[in-house]
DNA sequence: CTGTTAGCGCCTTCAG
DNA sequence: CTGAAGGCGCTAACAG
């Protein structure tokens, strides 16, 4: 019914291995006989059964991607260049198929998604976003990775800590059977830091922190770096000016009204990232406070709309595109890992309209 | 080396076949072997070869999304529901996974990118976006469509036209084999005689058109609707009134300023999306021009940013969300097809801030 | 309910 | 450079 390989072998007059060769290019074939069997292929329009070779050839050509939720752009971003990568990839194995994994944030989701693309004999996965700080996920997730890595998969970490890199489930195991972790981190410290910094220049003294969710390292990084800066100049830090949420607008919003319930005097708010810095704007704006005359507002990340919205978003501008195309091409091989196996890309602050001197 | 089900087997004294069945769960086990073969795949961290039992059943569970561009919160939206939807196919064949394939909206990546979820053997495949409108690719795609649902595939298209539902390669084919398309379009041409229509009523007669690229479905759908806006109301639509371009932010504005050159008098612009709009206002801006008191805009899709633009930007909502979902649940069987095996979405008019009463 | 027996379609030594 | 043969790990009839 469905053409295989013996077939198009029969109508090129040559064997199954030929074809074979011809097809994946690894072996020396007769021009003429190529072309005999090129030609076979075209004719019956014979298409590579994938999970065959598969099997055969103990590897196949998906890689995955673990997002925390495609939908949003700073994840979209990331995995579209990482997926601009894997079909550039005509190197070994030629065209790579991006397996895109939705988390939701949920460390079980991740873990049954390992699972899953173990199960894929996957070439590759590259994990992005935050990670959970809960010490038995990262134990989990770890034991996962090196299973994954212990069965030739690749494995690149992007805008994530190192904490799984370092991990050594089992000793005994042979070294050379596991490839080693290779990890791409963004400098969410040093980025929050500069941030708070920035407005503590203007001003700012009373400086409220919308964080991400609790428990992920993401937020552990910002926050730290956040009070980093706050205590470089001595000023104080009550713990009812953090309030923790979710990336989204709504959560901006909901956290910038408990942020003012707790102390109205607030003259500035650093946001999770900008979707949350909007809804924050969006908060303040509600209540009749303008931004930034009356409170300076700053986001993270620097999407792409950030600077189109009202007044433009001081931001700290993470180098998503170069980050997810760089592990790309570690997850395909095709760029040789940094040294350590760690590089730590910059995070650079972004000012503009929506932060501005303390009026008062 | 690495544990097989013949080991998983052994260890729990049973046959293959046994711990096949109680894995696949698609044939009754006793429930004290099936107790032992789960302890024994958990002892041996067994886990399943996909190509393998993808060779042997014929079938595996993965489901291909084509997309023009995953970092557009359009692309991401629609293809993070379709995802959300296939984790939740826990019925027939389990969760399945989603693998994304950005076309950047080339025809031939299109057709690769079919051929190589064909090579998988793809349980099924979700084209959204714009079509190209040349008919030398439409009939490709459209023998490429109908091999993958000769081979059992689910072909579902989400956001495009039917062009390709209908088409018959070969007669002669048994018709059962081939498991018709579904398809689920938006009302493009709709919400944008209304968008059109709206400016018309708030006074405006020189309506200048950002469109989208040229030769696409959607972008030939969205104009005919402006156009027929306008024609209802006797109002003169001359070629010098649209640009095409891209749509992003970049494209907006270096259309707004071709329209703008051409016609120093418009009065509104309608763009090809939200954010080719918000490109369109920051060249108004920066020509001295406010939005919406010297000029109005308006958008299309009402991505999430739309509403948190400064003015909010007035547009079109499409039920991305819902279309993908929807998707999903179709290209794994778990909702019926529409009656005809097409369903059309509607758009919905977003007034908001940046359109408003013409100034003379 | 469970074991046995054949392949699924391809890759990969090993000869020639 | 090409052919023949064996097996990759699993599923799907058949028997029992």
């Amino acid at each position: 019914m469905t053409v295989t390989l013996a077939d198009v072998a029969a109508r090129a007059g040559v064997s199954a291995a030929t074809v074979s060769r011809v097809l994946n290019g690894n072996y020396p074939v007769a021009a003429g006989t190529r072309g005999r069997v090129l030609r076979a292929v075209e004719e019956l329009e014979y298409v590579v059964n994938g999970p065959a070779s598969a099997l055969a050839a103990a590897s196949s050509d998906l890689v995955g991607i673990l997002v925390n939720d495609i939908a949003d752009p700073f994840f979209g971003i990331l995995a579209g260049a990482v997926q601009t990568e894997l079909s550039g990839a005509s190197g070994p194995g030629g065209e790579k198929l991006a397996v895109v994994c939705n988390t939701g944030g949920s460390p079980e989701r991740e873990l049954t998604y390992l699972t899953l693309l173990q199960r894929q004999r996957a070439a590759g996965v590259v994990l992005t976003g935050s990670a959970s700080e809960d010490p038995a996920h990262a134990r989990a997730l770890a034991a996962g990775l090196a299973r994954l890595s212990g069965a030739g998969t690749r494995v690149v970490l992007c805008g994530r800590p190192v904490q799984e890199a370092g991990a050594e489930p089992e000793s005994g195991v042979e070294p050379e059977s596991r490839a080693p972790l290779t990890a791409l981190a963004f400098d969410n410290r040093g980025g929050a830091q500069r941030l708070t910094g920035h407005l503590i220049a203007l001003g700012h003294r009373r400086i409220g922190c919308v964080a991400g969710p609790a428990g992920r390292t993401t937020t552990a990084e910002r926050l730290a770096g956040h009070r980093a800066a706050l205590a470089a100049h001595g000023i104080e830090d009550p713990p009812r000016r953090v309030v923790h949420g979710a990336y989204d607008r709504g959560s901006g919003y909901d956290a910038a009204v408990e942020l003012l319930r707790r102390d109205s005097e607030l003259t500035a708010v650093v946001a999770a990232n900008d979707t949350a810095a909007l809804g924050v704007c969006a908060a303040l704006r509600d209540r009749g406070l303008r931004v930034p005359e009356d409170v300076s507002v700053a986001g993270f990340d620097d999407l792409p709309f950030s600077a189109d919205a009202a007044p433009a978003l001081t931001t700290v501008r993470l180098p998503l595109a170069e980050a997810g195309a760089r592990a790309g091409r570690l997850v395909t091989g095709r760029e040789e890992r940094p040294p350590g196996g760690l590089a730590t890309l910059p995070a650079e602050l972004m000012v503009r309209g929506s932060t501005s001197v303390r009026y008062p």
